[in-house]
DNA sequence: CGCTCGTTTGAATTCAATCAACACCAGTGG
DNA sequence: CCACTGGTGTTGATTGAATTCAAACGAGCG
């Protein structure tokens, strides 16, 4: 069952610019449908194109990037809102693939209707050039923190973003927000080991600051992460839909 | 002087694609001058917003963010080619600052008129999307190098890195190539402190695979450094020039 | 019941950070 | 003219944060 963009829950949120009727309508015609894959499923690929882009309508995914020792980097996580596999669309290929780490549905778009975007609707065009520096941007802060912060810094900092961007999209409960990794992931985005990562979570935990568990994480004391990862809590950035 | 957009002598190079007369004129006509700055120089700053975009004619700068505890990250070097200021006129502000590292030559072009390049010429939006999209991927390899390479692999992934862009502007001479920045200008790109960078420079040099100093860098065994970094050596994709 | 997967904990090791000096050079001012 | 200063690079010694190694535990599952 096909939700009109008109009707899209994810459209109401306040974190979302609002749209004229006429942009959502273009979308619509632009949405090739919908589409369901579980935990687990690998989305796009490192080195393949891919036909088609995507907006995560639920769920949660991560982007990787392999290395040819093994190691692994995981580059973000992917949220409702988010878009993916605009960069196969741009350059010939995916630099990175990106993976479903609880059952997702996505919105599918037809990589072919991506000129016909930049040609008769530029103002939605400088909304997918601004999706793609704000990316840019995250990126530019997750090397900071990977490159000069600490191991507890480091993870302070992703959950002070996680728990911003989890409460913009309203998936915040009472008993916190679904978080469907592993901490073999966390470890793997923030360039620390896996143990040394179990044990700053410990920390943490003790510091009564964050429980993550059975794919559940609680924030309580958010300006103390923040604290500790020596960043700013701003109100996040309105941003386009696609 | 300025040197009209159909006779700069990047635009010669095979690493900048191919234009149509209009699509140069039409640059031409967005372009507001030139400028030159020294060495020290801040073009850009963090959080402050700009009115203006430049493209890198000549000489070397850096991008940097700044950390609350002092700490600074480089975020990436700046060559000849590259597009500043995109993100100020995207977003509202900068979110890192740039700095000249040598004197810099820079093409100018005003902020206002970035929305007639979305309304007007499609084809260029898309150049400019491609641009920002290539930065981000270009992040993700860093944050991939800073996260999961130790010392030595990061500084060989960061000189063949160089070296190939270098060699594709045409900076290479026989004694190497103009390189102005400071050892703790790399050690803040790559995570490392100023001492462990200083004395793994002193490795790769006794091991004869790269000479740095007076502000010149001579790669002489580029697959070496590739093979210590554990990355592929392809060729440089065709790019845009603003 | 045995198996796998993810988490947890302890111990040993190591890579890189920090601390501390010194060398060198270009300015600069007495 | 020369002592002094600040910036950059170099080197050795020490420290420490994080990795690696190793083992065990609990949950879910065939």
């Amino acid at each position: 069952m096909v939700v009109p963009c008109s009707r899209c829950p994810l459209r109401q949120l306040p974190l979302f610019r609002k749209m004229t009727s006429d942009e959502v309508s273009f979308m619509e015609k632009f949405k090739a449908g919908e589409m369901t894959v579980e935990a687990g499923t690998q989305i796009l690929t490192e080195g393949s194109g891919s036909s088609q882009l995507y907006t995560v309508l639920s769920g949660m995914g991560m982007r990787t990037k392999q290395l040819s020792n093994g190691r692994r980097q995981v580059i973000s996580f992917v949220f409702p809102g988010d878009l993916i596999g605009l960069q196969a669309s741009l350059m010939s290929e995916m630099e990175h693939s990106v993976d479903a780490a609880s059952r997702m549905r996505l919105c599918v778009f037809n990589r072919s209707e991506l000129y016909q975007v930049f040609k008769s609707h530029p103002d939605r065009a400088f909304d997918l050039t601004w999706l793609v520096s704000s990316e840019e941007h995250f990126l530019g802060e997750a090397l900071t923190t990977v490159g000069q912060r600490s191991a507890i810094e480091r993870i302070s900092w992703a959950f002070v973003k996680i728990h911003q961007r989890a409460a913009a999209i309203d998936l915040l409960e009472e008993n916190g927000l679904p978080f469907p990794y592993r901490q073999q992931d966390l470890a793997d985005a923030l360039g620390l080991s896996l143990v040394h990562t179990n044990k700053t979570l410990a920390k943490l935990r003790e510091r009564q600051l964050v429980f993550w568990s059975e794919g559940t994480l609680r924030v309580t004391k958010l300006e103390e992460l923040a604290r500790i990862a020596g960043m700013e809590i701003g109100p996040l950035r309105q941003r386009p839909l696609m």
